[in-house]
DNA sequence: CGGATTTGACCCGCGC
DNA sequence: GCGCGGGTCAAATCCG
């Protein structure tokens, strides 16, 4: 007969590694399920005794004692997830009593040491219920000060944003009072400017944002360019600059050739500044997911037509260019392309954001991505602001996340990438995107040992983005055949319900910080696998499963 | 026949 | 100025 005291609490999973203070359902090791069927903590004995068969740790209610017969190990099983090797082998919590049934044989010392035991048993038990209240209470905390900090950055951001607003207006008007907006090409500017670039502020927000965007009116994309150059921001960018030279000329066309609905956004345009203005700098911003899939093209919700296919420097897989056909005009697009490393990842990079409603199952994506691009545009401040606004991103994400998300917002693009391919995002990142982003200044955040992306701008973790993208990942044989292994998963097991609040965090809040920190705070608290029917299984038309996946 | 895909050409920025 | 590379266009082609 074992009479060791010694309490092991074995735990079958490693959640207990990983913040568990703060999830709502593992607690140091445990589950907190109410009922512990303790029937299986008696050690096996020959002598008849009455034993407590249930014990519930965590209710308000006594623990249910029954006197029944068993036999088992000393171990207490808590929903499939964690045994509790007590090593006991206890007897009635009122030992002694008239009610217990105790072998003649037993001596007094026994019977002391019995009711020792079951102080201790007793005193474990409260203060398993004083842990868990406490954990309670952190994390009422713990999402008290998560809500309250992102209320605070947001609040700082679009401050930051007037701020700016108020200095490009008041500069715009000093510099250049009289200059006629349209009435100028490029190329006159560039010789008015000695053909030297001026620098110009990322975004432009307010009341200068009845100026048109580029994108949404190709016969404004000269004036719009012009006023640019004339922002005289403080922010010297000529990566930014450029590009929107870029940008200006690709939407010019575009909007001529498959945007003809652009025109009604035109008309609201002067009512709506800000957010034409907001979706001229959302098409800098991407976000890019990989993932392993064999399918050709992650499913995301979205309809989307390839309109071109180039091969890429460094990489013998061609890249494909997708724009989003739910809407006419929707300025969003997505290139895909396998990582020349390992041909079973799949990035996907997505740019912009969609002029139209979107259907439930693309919804999570889209607001990601959107979210995102609004984020990167708070990282894209002058530079002191770009980068404490990054990390207000990371950290906001770093406390319940650990590795496998990252933010790169240098130019040419700044990109969010989710890396959702493996746990040592070391050994993950394919050296074509270490080159990418190797010709990128950057900055890291800290991350738990050994995972940290030497190459990455910010890196953060978001192994769960699966589910924050409202994804099925785990679901491949419905759509996409996307594939995450679940080696690579760090929590393998994810809720639907979890999913819902996750991916509701995201569709219901624009900012990308508090969003993804809130729907990977809910993911960290742990449950189990999607069953596939993510919103993201709707239906979508052309976009998966073709055989012209570049690289396929 | 209409829509989607393919693919070569083109444009533009950038670096040398 | 030239070449390279990324991104897009659009005619040709494919496909249901």
């Amino acid at each position: 007969m074992d009479k060791g005291w010694g309490l092991t609490l074995e735990t079958s999973s490693s959640n207990s590694d990983r913040a568990g203070f703060f999830k709502s359902k593992p607690v140091f090791g445990f589950n907190l399920s109410p009922k512990y069927n303790a029937g299986e903590m008696f050690s096996s004995s020959d002598e008849k005794r009455s034993i407590v068969n249930e014990v519930d740790f965590f209710s308000d209610k006594k623990p249910i004692v029954k006197k029944e017969n068993s036999q088992g190990d000393n171990s207490i099983r808590t929903d499939d997830q964690f045994v509790v090797n007590t090593g006991l082998q206890l007897v009635t919590a009122n030992a002694g009593s008239d009610q217990s049934t105790v072998d003649d044989g037993v001596s007094s010392e026994v019977l002391e040491d019995k009711r020792a035991k079951i102080q201790q048993l007793a005193q474990l038990q409260i203060e398993l219920e004083r842990m868990n209240s406490e954990n309670q209470r952190l994390k009422g905390m713990l999402t008290q000060v998560n809500s309250s900090y992102s209320a605070l950055q947001m609040h700082l951001v679009t401050l930051m944003q007037q701020q700016q607003q108020q200095q490009l207006n008041s500069k715009t008007e000093n510099t250049h009072p009289h200059e006629v907006v349209g009435s100028k090409t490029d190329e006159e500017k560039k010789k008015e400017n000695n053909g030297t670039i001026v620098p110009r502020q990322f975004m432009e927000l307010g009341p200068s944002g009845s100026k048109v965007d580029p994108m949404d009116e190709p016969s404004h994309s000269h004036s719009s360019s012009e006023e640019r150059t004339l922002s005289g921001s403080p922010r010297t960018n000529m990566e930014l600059v450029s590009r929107d030279k870029a940008i200006n000329r690709e939407e010019s066309p575009e909007s001529e050739s498959w945007a003809p609905n652009k025109a009604p956004k035109l008309m609201n345009s002067s009512s709506k500044p800000v957010e034409q203005s907001t979706e001229a700098t959302m098409r800098k911003a991407r976000v890019s997911v990989r993932a392993r899939s064999e399918a050709p093209m992650i499913s995301d919700g979205c309809q989307w037509r390839k309109y071109g296919q180039k091969m890429a420097k460094g990489n013998p897989c061609p890249r494909a260019y997708y724009r989003c056909t739910m809407a006419v005009g929707c300025p969003v697009r997505k290139q895909v392309q396998r990582c020349a490393d390992d041909r079973t990842i799949l990035i996907t990079t997505y740019e912009g954001t969609h002029n139209h409603p979107l259907p439930p199952a693309a919804m999570a994506m889209a607001s990601t991505t959107s979210a995102a691009a609004n984020m990167l545009l708070s990282g894209s401040m002058p530079s002191a602001d770009g980068l404490m606004n990054t990390n207000f991103l990371a950290r906001a994400m770093l406390p319940c996340s650990s590795n496998m998300a990252t933010i790169s917002a240098s130019a040419p693009f700044p990109t969010v990438t989710l890396d959702l391919t493996a746990q040592n995002p070391n050994a993950a990142l394919p050296n074509y995107h270490q080159r990418i982003n190797q010709a990128n200044p950057h900055f890291q955040f800290p991350l738990p040992a050994g995972l940290n992306h030497p190459n990455f701008a910010a890196s953060m973790s978001a192994p769960q983005m699966p589910h924050i993208m409202g994804q099925p990942l785990y679901n491949q044989s419905k759509f996409s055949g996307l594939q995450i292994s679940q080696d690579n998963i760090h929590h393998p097991s994810i809720s639907h319900d979890t999913l819902s609040a996750a991916t509701a965090a995201i569709t219901a809040d624009p900012n990308f910080t508090a969003a993804l920190a809130a729907a990977i705070s809910s993911i960290i608290g742990g449950s189990h696998p999607n069953n596939g029917n993510s919103p993201m299984s709707g239906p979508s038309s052309n976009n998966n499963n073709t055989s012209s996946f570049p690289g396929n």
